[in-house]
DNA sequence: GTTAGCACTCGGTAGAATCGAGTGCCAGGA
DNA sequence: TCCTGGCACTCGATTCTACCGAGTGCTAAC
């Protein structure tokens, strides 16, 4: 553990190189109000913070940098989660007055909100949609062989699959097989969808199995991820290589949820550096919060930025517009 | 017009630079075989046609580069179209062959796979919802107050809207208020609702006309927009600005499907440079093509590069793609 | 009309000089 | 024992110079 006078000098290193993206020397820590001790000892004690993991120098003769061993122990004990800046506070508080509309919608607006307000790039991940309850099944046909499954959830998202039917199957049937589907698992989930009864028809059972699998299949990869401001990244950072890596990142949808379930998993509201395991972002850190719809975790909201980010605020916006989001989807 | 002898220039100077990005010389292309001409000749000419404002010097004493200008008259009259290299067509084949799924997941792999087959960023635009067919309407509550109005078009979209009651409504109303409006509404299109007949129920009526309205509202800003492989667009320039740039655009999906929409229109299957209106794409080409369903006219694919982007081949994957897409759709 | 020859331009690279922010260490003082 | 002023030293960044060479435009001869 650092002493006091250790850990408001880490502190004010970490404070400068946010703000500046330069090495931050002695003097300048010193000038720090708060601090009177000359830059000397400043200099030796921040030759143990190096010594001890939490600072380098980019080279001799210049200034220290945060590692991320030294922005990890800044947010676990040096910056308060704060209140966010009251002009951005009310750009959320607008924008979830002004929202309405179906959800996905609403879950990208949501991630465009969250970039515009933090200023990096956001990940809001929509409610898995295995644990909602199916509202409604119907079957509409398409073309001759080819018909529509439609699902409606309880939270307003609606799953379709395609189905190839190896015979032709007429409207009547193909309501007849939506009713059976609906009736058996209307209250159920994705999830748990149970066997449904014979109907006493063969073919309709048939469509029904059919209908029942195309829906359940594929279920973990479905789950909806929106990313906002992915351009904000090329601010962030100059080398075009590594622009490039994360925003190749950030197109994979099914890394980015993994990347926030795995920070959520292991009881982080952030991640930095190395610490989450991907390669490309090892120079991004990610502030991350789950929402939760009637009391329940829903899904998850995210930013990334660089390592070098106002963590301060960054935690802020996403506790704000995780818990708006929550009550917003909440009250439907 | 462009005699032979500076067209043949022309084009060397056009695909080398393309090849290398650095500005091309006079003895690179009297090197070139089949102009069996002098460096101090191509000079001559190649002064006429900086002078004509195809091409351009960066400084004196440097090698040409290509005007936008001179990329156009290369994509016009010197780039055969020629087909697509056979492992990439091979690709597309392959694509189309494992696709199946429903029209959106469907349409964003497309926009992958354009995006893979010729390194640059790709978009594919859906068909327009307005257009078709309406197959099925239905009412589903959400909450009690909230309900949602599912509707399935004949071409595997699905356009929800969630509907704000002014009164409860019970699951029988809603069922019945959504057989209304599907009696009234399928035949036809988002873009042609026409008035419902009365049920004689005034409370019927009034949700009926509800759930239209929403239904007829928003619609232009929601053809669906992919957007493949926008990490690439960071490997085609080093301004990290440029880049920046171009990503902002790419994030604003109506401004790009108003690009795409503007070149068609414009009767043009390549936009270069300043030719589309936006000043951050001004490094920029576009290639787009249609896609047919069924003889119609569907939607658009495209591709967009830096200026410097091997033409005949993104056309030649653009033209494949679209064309294949549009079969893979017709088929259902 | 084409080409060889030539003087000229000018971006890019390499090397030297300089600057200055910052360091580590030491010795003196509270 | 801990802090601090002083000092020599480091080294990236910046500036300047020299130089190279790819490329040009022009002219005169073929």
């Amino acid at each position: 553990m650092l002493d006091d006078r250790k850990a408001a000098i880490l502190r004010a290193v970490v404070s400068e190189y946010i703000e500046t993206a330069q090495p931050v020397g002695s003097q300048h820590v010193a000038r720090q109000p708060g601090l009177a001790v000359s830059p000397a000892t400043v200099r030796n004690e921040m030759a143990v913070l190096e010594r001890d993991g939490y600072l380098v120098q980019p080279h001799t003769s210049a200034g220290r940098i945060p590692t991320d061993k030294g922005y990890r122990f800044f947010v676990d004990h040096l910056s308060a989660p704060g209140p966010l800046d009251p002009a951005k506070r009310q750009q959320v508080r607008d924008f979830f007055k002004a929202a309405h509309g179906e959800i996905e919608r609403m879950l990208a607006d949501t991630s465009r909100l969250l970039a515009n307000v933090t200023d990096y790039a956001a990940v809001v991940v929509g409610p898995p949609h295995e644990a909602a309850h199916i509202r409604s099944v119907q079957l509409v046909g398409l073309a001759p062989k080819v018909a529509l499954v439609v699902a409606v959830l309880s939270n307003g998202v609606v799953e379709k699959r395609t189905l190839e039917l190896t015979e032709e199957a007429g409207e009547e049937r193909l309501a007849a097989v939506g009713r059976h589907v609906s009736a058996h698992l209307v209250g159920r989930t994705l999830a748990e969808p149970g066997t449904p009864p014979s109907s006493g028809d063969d073919a309709t059972d048939a469509l029904v199995s059919q209908a029942l699998s195309s829906l359940i299949e594929h279920e973990v990869e479905s789950d909806s991820v929106f990313v906002g401001g992915a351009s904000r990244m090329a601010r962030a950072f100059d080398a075009v290589d590594t622009v490039r890596g994360i925003l190749g990142i950030l197109e994979e949808q099914f890394v980015v949820v993994g990347l926030l379930q795995d920070v959520l998993d292991r009881g982080l509201s952030v991640a930095i550096g190395a610490e989450h395991g991907l390669e490309p972002l090892s120079e991004c850190a990610v502030v991350v919060a789950p929402y939760e719809v009637e009391g329940e975790r829903a899904g998850t909201i995210g930013v990334l930025g660089p390592t070098r980010m106002n963590y301060p605020e960054a935690m802020a916006a996403v506790a704000v517009v995780s818990q708006r989001l929550g009550r917003h989807l909440s009250e439907g």
